[in-house]
DNA sequence: TTGCCGCATTGATCTGGATCAAATCCGCGG
DNA sequence: CCGCGGATTTGATCCAGATCAATGCGGCAA
């Protein structure tokens, strides 16, 4: 079984032991919903494998993905008893589940394991805070370019450093990220690779112009 | 002295008092800044009365407003060793400032100070998920209408209960907010005048057509 | 191999909100 | 009371990105 790195890094061996009694190993298949928006909040998750979209949707059918869940994520911060926003598999997924009763008990029992989870809230809220900085003030361009930049910062540091930046998700999640359409999506990738900022390979990107793009993001 | 109501709900007597020791009364003038995004952190702050801005800044002066905090607010959950964001006094403020050392120790040493810092920066966390969803997806007559709902509630838990919020920031504050400009602010501002959803006052806004507003807000 | 079907790209046109440019308004110091 | 300076409103025009509309491109089931 994956490690709960992100989590548990601050746990000994006993603790550990005790976390994964808990832990329920389960699997969700491409597209399923592991909840919805606004459902009573039964579950935590501790992702161990594949993407999840984290969204919110307007009656009108308006979407917002509020994030992209990657191996190691923590899913159930943001909640009290109802689901701030709903998730669903992006490719096949793997999580390792815990009952928000189990969970409770156990933070209520580990003060430290509380501190960990804090800090994971705190950077959280580091992160969308930036992420409104992009929303409401970035241009088309700059969106994409934060955008790859921070996927690639991501998986390098689940241990995937590369140049190439996997992206599993449709063009139509990253429009809803970013606050674009996903035709501005798709010219403003054209663009970029036609001036080899980019390349466009299948599943991803490959940055191939970094200082351009670091300047950009700035 | 204002009780800390926010933070400090759950602590018994002495440790209130442990608490108040530590805290620092200050105040600041209109326009003055608390801190600023990206100086080392090295205080945190409970602020007792008046309105501050928090924002970041692009390096070619685009501005986003990420919060406004309110008596009772709390700044200090969204930082590591340097600020995230610099705040500043709208109007004068008071704030009771805490060194960070002794911040961090008291925490670590009250678990259930922990636990509640924590459901505060979950609650934050939660709004900020709601924020992007208007800055990504909301109309300019969606977000002003959101905006006024939104600070109208907190007002209210403030013990405020009002038709009529102030709003003591400028126009530039809530358009940075907002993700628009000051023009298409004050254009929506008075066509919502002009409707009679709102009515504009001195230092504020009149709801008028509060049911309008929230099917808007839906 | 063929024919879908869902994604993605590309093109043409439109428009909400930005930008540029004056007025007004208003609080305050002299 | 007057004049000044910042905030706000209002008007005219522009444009980045949305919308509308094809077309292209795989992957995969039969």
């Amino acid at each position: 079984m994956v490690r709960l790195v992100s989590v548990c890094a601050s746990l000994n061996d006993d603790e550990l032991a005790l976390l994964e009694q808990l832990a329920n190993p389960t699997h969700f298949a491409s597209g399923e919903t592991l909840f919805t928006q606004g459902a009573e909040a039964h579950c935590v998750y501790n992702v161990t494998g594949g993407v999840i979209r984290l969204y919110k949707l307007l009656s009108d059918g308006r979407r917002q993905v509020v994030g992209f869940a990657l191996p190691g994520d923590f899913l159930g911060l943001a909640m009290r008893d109802a689901y701030g926003f709903s998730a669903d598999a992006i490719g096949d997924v793997a999580v390792c589940a815990f009952s928000r009763a189990a969970y409770t008990a156990l933070v209520d029992a580990k003060p430290h394991l509380l501190k960990r989870l804090h800090e994971f809230a705190t950077h959280e809220l580091t992160l969308a805070h930036e992420q409104m900085l992009l929303l409401g003030r970035r241009t088309a361009e700059e969106k994409l370019i934060c955008f790859l930049l921070g996927m690639q910062q991501r998986w390098a540091r689940l241990g995937k450093p590369s140049v190439t930046v996997p992206l599993p998700m449709t063009r139509q999640d990253i429009a809803d990220f970013l606050g674009l359409t996903i035709e501005t999506v798709s010219r403003t990738f054209t663009r970029l690779a036609k001036e080899k900022t980019i390349l466009i390979v299948p599943g991803g990107v490959r940055v191939m112009n970094p200082e351009r793009m670091h300047a950009v993001a700035a």
